[in-house]
DNA sequence: ATTTAGAATGAAAACGTATTCACTATATTT
DNA sequence: AAATATAGTGAATACGTTTTCATTCTAAAT
């Protein structure tokens, strides 16, 4: 089953294959005459543009890369389906690199899909160090950080303003009258955790509330791990009232491992989260959290970055974008028990 | 900033380009002597071979194409994660083109997967009468159905024991005493969903219940109508006791209108789902489930895909794969309360 | 009838690599 | 020392398009 080309349509429709390219890329300059005829040819043999070798030439791929930490995180997965839904109406495909949170796989991802030309890259989770980051944009290259930013304050990104998003939270429960206030961190190398974590900090010190080591989980993004320590911190006396999680994923850990000791939510123990996965507004779960507007800040990156690829060159403002988080009041917060 | 290409480095180290080809792949007939010097140059310039040169020539791109209706729900983001991990392992990337259930989407994924020249097509959700995957079966594309295959058998798939699983679960639901036992069924253009509505019928009539068409929900993938669905029903005097649906996310939704309509899960309802997914398993939520070995399941597709791309050609022996169900019992179900 | 402008087409080059084929240098055998 | 085999290399071609440039055709203008 040979393959069919442009060189089999230009002889069936005895025509040169400079003619049927034309037609292909829907040059007004062909005659009706003999644009049918290449029609005809491509539809009679099925013939099908081979995209590879038209990338070599117009040194396009229309193929995005998207680099996230965890595809099977749902806030990850619920952003990659909006950009990939977008990304497929406006004629690009996109490669999805999971780096599992490790740095190195990141800058292997992004060196394989430089070397597969992508058009463009989105980054949702950069390590807020990363000099790859800086690199791909100091060549040139379109590149987009979507909900976690660099320190390198140069780089696009859309993300949204996490300090604040932190804050709300803390003020949330601390208005419910909480005053033992865990954090569940996550990687600190990550700027949008860190930010929270700041927020966290602030938060504390505005209500002056003491700041206690113990009370903070600082580590991967581990299910278990935080499971454990969050068993291990509910069975000291000094326990917390409150654990205000860096993720919703996270917070499920946190209710899950309030679940394990028999502790119930809200009533002995408020969570609230952040991101607002689809899940979270289950009734049945009703997770309080932080909205990051997923929805939105995902079609802004993939908008934003397929403008840049489409007008190389011109205008190449940089974007700047930070969204306003929400707090989702739901139903595992509430005023704390009086503990005697 | 020029691209820097295999003649840069063959003029600065003084060889001829096929020789840097050569130790590019590693060929063994090239000196050690000039084999270093291609290797400073390369290193020097810091060139990195275009993949899309290559795969002009090589006839491979290393890229393969993930067909999967909606990258949002856990259980396909979770095979997905899986399967992308290992690719990369492997040397491949992953295309993934969510279709969002609808036909059309994915007969122009595969389209456009295939004049992009990606290596094989992993296809999650098939419709069951596709007729894409048979030409594509027939033409020797290598591409693998997982989750759901088709009802032409030629086609290679990963399957779970649909019927089996459904069979199994309610099972485990008549043992426990429930009469009134609905279906929370998706669309059943695909098989896997199809196999499951037939095992939920074919276990009434084993245990001498009657098929009640009121008590099944037959439509999309919707959370919210599902949500509606089962709350209109919760609200008939004929009510049901269990519910089994054919997805966890759909007994998420189940289990959000129990919630809503005030009923206590498994006390007023159970619940039964299908997938296993992660959180499925959390303390807080602890649903009933068919585990599908997503694990598994997504290996064995993505390494038989892969095989079946290396050995192009040889012994083409089809894959028939049906893995075995298993119940997961957890929170979500218990008798029934006596109502009276 | 002749020139001229523009429309329509074809020939050829280019994109960056792998690979075949021919050739040269080196080592082995006689 | 000659003949032969083999290791190492280079020149040229192919992959399937788009695009530039030159050319032919057509119709309008003189």
């Amino acid at each position: 089953m040979m393959k069919v080309t442009v060189n089999d349509i230009a002889r069936v429709a005895k025509v040169s294959q400079s003619t049927v390219s034309r037609v292909l890329n829907n040059y007004p300059q062909v005659k009706q005459e003999t644009r049918k005829k290449v029609l005809e040819a491509i539809e009679e043999l099925k013939f099908s543009p081979d995209f590879v070798a038209r990338s070599m030439v117009t040194n396009k791929t229309n193929t995005l890369g998207l680099i996230v930490g965890d595809i099977s995180n749902p806030f990850f997965a619920e952003s990659a389906k909006i950009m990939i839904s977008r990304a497929q109406e406006m004629g690009y495909d996109v490669i999805i690199s999971n780096t599992n949170h490790i740095d190195s796989n990141m800058d292997h991802a992004v060196q394989t899909l430089l070397s597969k030309r992508v058009d463009g890259i989105i980054i949702s989770s950069a390590s807020r160090g990363s000099n790859k980051v800086k690199e791909l944009h100091d060549a040139g290259f379109a590149v987009i950080l979507h909900n976690s930013s660099v320190e390198d304050a140069s780089s696009n990104y859309v993300v949204l303003d996490n300090k604040k998003g932190a804050i709300m939270a803390m003020d949330h429960l601390v208005h419910l009258g909480h005053e033992k206030i865990a954090f569940i961190s996550g990687p600190s190398k990550y700027l949008n955790v860190y930010q929270r974590y700041a927020g966290y900090q602030e938060a504390l010190e505005k209500h002056g509330l003491p700041f206690r080591k113990t009370f903070v989980y600082e580590g991967e993004f581990s299910y278990d791990a935080v499971y454990w320590f969050v068993q291990r911190m509910l069975e000291e006396k000094e326990r917390p009232t409150a654990i205000f999680a860096t993720s919703d994923q996270m917070a499920l850990a946190v209710m899950d491992a309030a679940a394990g000791k028999g502790l119930k939510i809200p009533e002995d123990l408020s969570v609230v989260g952040f991101d607002d996965m689809t899940i979270s507004s289950n009734h049945y779960i009703g997770l309080t959290t932080i909205s990051q507007h997923k929805e939105k800040m995902a079609l802004l990156a993939l908008e934003h970055l397929i403008s840049m690829v489409e007008k190389k060159g011109e205008s190449a403002d940089s974007i700047h974008m930070t969204l306003e988080p929400e707090l989702m009041i739901r139903k595992t917060t509430g005023p704390p028990k009086k503990i005697t």
